[in-house]
DNA sequence: CTGTTAGCGCATTCAG
DNA sequence: CTGAATGCGCTAACAG
């Protein structure tokens, strides 16, 4: 298998040192002629070295502009990891939700040691790009499931929403609304099925009547609340996909004269910082936040090392009940 | 004198991309040609220009684990002003409170076109090494009155707290008592001046048993309400000098069985986005904070610009009124 | 003799 | 349309 760079640099119709140049990562060779030599150079059994030499000491985080708490903390939880590696973090927040490719190439040519990005996964020509120079990449919750050879972390949404709605269930309550998160989501998606799981096990009918499927905002929760509440069918429980529209669902049932968890139970999902300071404290799913980062960072570093790692990682989320939710009346 | 690349190209007997390259300071020329061709610009009447390319487009910026949402909003605004520039933040989340140097020095060492410090102010060697390296500092809202040479920026911490405290005597209340944060920082210090210029200026006595020094967190705000309400002397409107030291003071209060506003009002300081949201809404004065970021950028790069910059800039509060303050029973 | 690095000029892009 | 700036692949010199 010790084929020569000649060869390879033949066959392609390039120069040694160019062949050379896309073997160790080396910057100065266009993406075009990199694939071309790129895909020469597995054929021949050769693998791309990891750059040896420059470390810049920068990883690269991406957030967009809309995310809340949710990003902060799992944000803090990176810098903390990156910080016992002796490396940096460079915070983009990005106003322009699709231009992830963008970042990804800036930070390339920046010589990044490495991506963690938010939600958002990168095309699969940036994440060639990505790959053929050695840059690992990981996706923290990833909006649509992560692509072949990309690696990615995330929470337990189904079995976390599962947790929160058999809660609900095991109160006693019978008419449960869901306030979903965006649908277009991964993670929204995986915290609806778990809530339909747990009332199809339950043996619970879900009334297309309580669910909202707006979003994740305060606002959204406030409003799907007020519109359940005006039609005719009152819930005596809310199963909110994050805490934020649980803390809009909570205001807007106290708008309506009513009580929580005396008339109307809540649950959320996150366990943000604040949640047990609401009123009446949030009983919410938590997910590790801060710990999202931090294995994100973890795992980002074991792959610029080489090693091995598995394509996907879930860290599990919990129940914690405090006052908001009760029997129903 | 308008002598043309080629020209000196041709007479050096060199391509006119080399003579560029030379012209503009970059890397990839060897020393003996670099010296040839700058000799036969000299004579031309042409000066090398200075590296322009100098930058590294990286600002750092560095915040305490302590602190909250506060800090998350100031970054927030930052990272959009340096979106705007064409620059990227480092953000460094700092274990270590009094490890402000060292950050400093990495960052120096790294490279950076400047660096954001919140509350901390670098030694003065450490600021001597910075201005020698020509690399520009802004402190967001100093610890200590910032030095002479240093910018600084902050909200006019004095003028809030007085405002909210006049807010709360002009509702009629006389028992107002004062959640300070804490007193070594010149922030807190301005607004616990603020308060008692207003009490002072309504003719009101400050109740040492009514006054909290401890912090600005939430469980602060909540332990002090907690003392006050179980010692003799129940105050009738607390003036908490943050958001979250208002929010433990609600909670405690509540637990006490009495209701807010209608025993006691209760107003901030901060107007974090969650401050809206809770119950009831919170009464309290804005900081700018996106904008506080923001212009800690848009200062930093005047002063690489050479630019002249105001040693301190004070932004303004405002009072936001909402639900958790009104007149006395 | 194989692989790596420096540095120059071609071709292309960019600014006026 | 012209002069300047830049990306990138080559040759050449060098190292193991």
């Amino acid at each position: 298998m010790a084929a020569q760079l000649a060869e390879i640099a033949a066959e392609v119709g390039v120069s040694v040192p160019t062949v050379s140049k896309v073997l160790n990562a080396r910057p100065d060779v266009s993406a075009a002629t990199r694939k071309r030599v790129t895909a020469a150079l597995l054929k021949h059994g050769l693998t791309i070295r990891p750059r040896a030499r420059s470390s810049t000491g920068l990883l690269d985080v991406r957030i967009v502009n809309l995310d809340g708490a949710w990003a902060e903390t799992v944000v803090r939880g990176a810098a903390a990891s990156a910080q016992r590696h002796g490396k940096d973090l460079v915070l983009t927040v990005d106003p322009d939700p699709d231009d992830c490719d963008g970042w990804a190439r800036r930070a390339m040519a920046r010589g990044t040691d490495g991506l963690v990005s938010f939600v958002a996964v990168p095309s699969e020509d940036a994440r060639n790009d990505l790959a053929d120079s050695g840059v690992p990449l990981v996706v923290v919750d990833p909006l649509h499931r992560a692509p072949d050879g990309t690696t990615s972390i995330s929470a337990t949404n189904f079995q976390g929403a599962f947790d929160a709605t058999s809660h609900l269930l095991s109160l006693g309550h019978r008419r449960v609304a869901a306030i979903t998160g965006p649908l277009h989501q991964d993670n929204a998606i995986a915290r609806f099925a778990g809530f339909q799981a747990a009332m199809l096990q339950a043996g619970q009918q879900v009334d297309p009547a309580l669910v909202d499927r707006s979003g994740y905002g305060i606002t959204n929760g406030y409003d799907a609340t007020r519109a359940m509440l005006d039609g005719g069918t009152r819930p005596t429980a809310i199963f909110a996909a994050s805490d934020d529209s649980a803390l809009g669902a909570i205001r807007a049932i106290r708008e309506h004269g009513l009580h929580v968890p005396e008339d109307i139970s809540v649950i959320g999902f996150d366990d943000l910082p604040h949640s047990q300071w609401t009123d009446p404290p949030l009983t919410t799913i938590r997910q590790p936040l801060a710990q999202m980062g931090d294995v994100a960072v973890e795992l980002l570093l074991r792959l610029r090392a080489g090693l091995a790692v598995a394509p996907h990682t879930e860290l599990s989320t919990s129940l914690v009940v405090r006052s908001s939710t009760a029997p129903p009346a």
